[in-house]
DNA sequence: TATGACATGTAAAAAGTTACATGATTTC
DNA sequence: GAAATCATGTAACTTTTTACATGTCATA
């Protein structure tokens, strides 16, 4: 699946659920898909124009004038069947964090502890944010046959937060036992930056 | 911080443990940071030339006739801890899986599930692969300062593909509920939107 | 002496990000 | 009538991937 289509597959399947403007899409790939997906912006307009001419999105007067509102068609719908059941591209994985641990022994024991810290907090919002957005968009879509897709994808952001604070806790421990070095050696230790 | 600066951390970094070659280079990358971290190996060369230039890294003679063996220099160490202590740049979710799942409505109850098997199957092969190289490491690296720091990054994976394990499997059984659709054929799903 | 692992690199193509440019409409 | 938000798009830039080209050494 080349990268393309990936974009292809999401604005289709923002439009599959309403139709909206192209900045409504903006947000709504921001917002709710940007929990496990992320697109730059520079690169839906362009889609949705060739989505347009391939007939797969339809536009219709918008809201105001100038601006319009995108919803798919049938053949559309079809596209984004196809795309669904490619084979998952396997992202490569890149944690700055893990990086930054993985080489503790030069950063420093405190601040690897910083690190894991901070990590733990980020995870504790993400956790509220993911019960705050399921609760939301239990209300606002209930009843609708995509509800149960949606909390899935929710709650796979959950059980991730809740490994990433266990996970920190655990290492949190570990480095206690680390003798605290702080970087020894030449270099400037406790200075620049 | 440039993404360029962030392969020349993997560079640098991977070379403040053992010098070697950019062939073993490539390599630690792959196999060890592989589980957290990737560089493409077009970067590689590049970045170890420009490294060498800036007196980061000095070349010896290397196993053979021809290649060389790089080394960390002292002015190398404090360009790491000058890069490890940056901040650390938030790299934009991208996960196939659950963009799929989030259009489960379109793509079908059916292969939801077989996405869900899959990916409890792959998240028990990471386990095992995780505990081997906990095994394997732990023995190698025996007593040395850089064993913890680099035992906490793949307890970090391990964590991570129990989270998934717990997720799927819940996912699944939630699935269960859901109607039977799997999209009627061709034709538009329950409606054209 | 052929195969496979070791070893070093480059160039072209694809993908993605960022910043900018422009204007309409609502709300305070 | 000023500010915020809605709205549409483009161009330049950076990063990343991929494929290729080349050669050495051990070993079976």
């Amino acid at each position: 699946m080349a990268r393309r289509s990936q974009t292809e597959t999401a604005v289709l399947g923002a439009l599959s659920m309403h139709p909206m403007t192209a900045y409504a899409l903006r947000e709504a790939i921001r917002d709710v898909l940007g929990h496990f997906w992320s697109e730059s912006f520079g690169q839906i307009y362009p889609t949705l124009g060739a989505l347009e001419q391939q007939g797969h999105v339809e536009r219709r007067e918008g809201p105001r004038s100038g601006s319009s509102t995108f919803a798919i068609t049938d053949s559309g719908t079809a596209r984004l069947r196809e795309l669904l059941s490619e084979p998952i591209a396997a992202t490569p994985p890149r944690s700055g964090l893990l990086l930054r641990l993985f080489f503790g022994r030069t950063l420093g024991v405190r601040k690897c502890r910083e690190l894991l810290l901070e990590a733990r907090a980020d995870a504790e919002r993400s956790l509220a944010e993911y019960d705050r957005l399921a609760r939301t968009i239990s209300a606002e879509e209930a009843g609708s046959p995509d509800l149960p897709y949606v909390l899935t994808t929710i709650s796979a952001g959950r059980h991730n937060a809740e490994a990433a604070i266990t996970w920190a806790d655990e290492a949190l421990a570990l480095l206690e036992d680390v003798p605290g070095d702080d970087p020894p050696a030449n270099g400037p230790p406790a200075n620049g930056e």
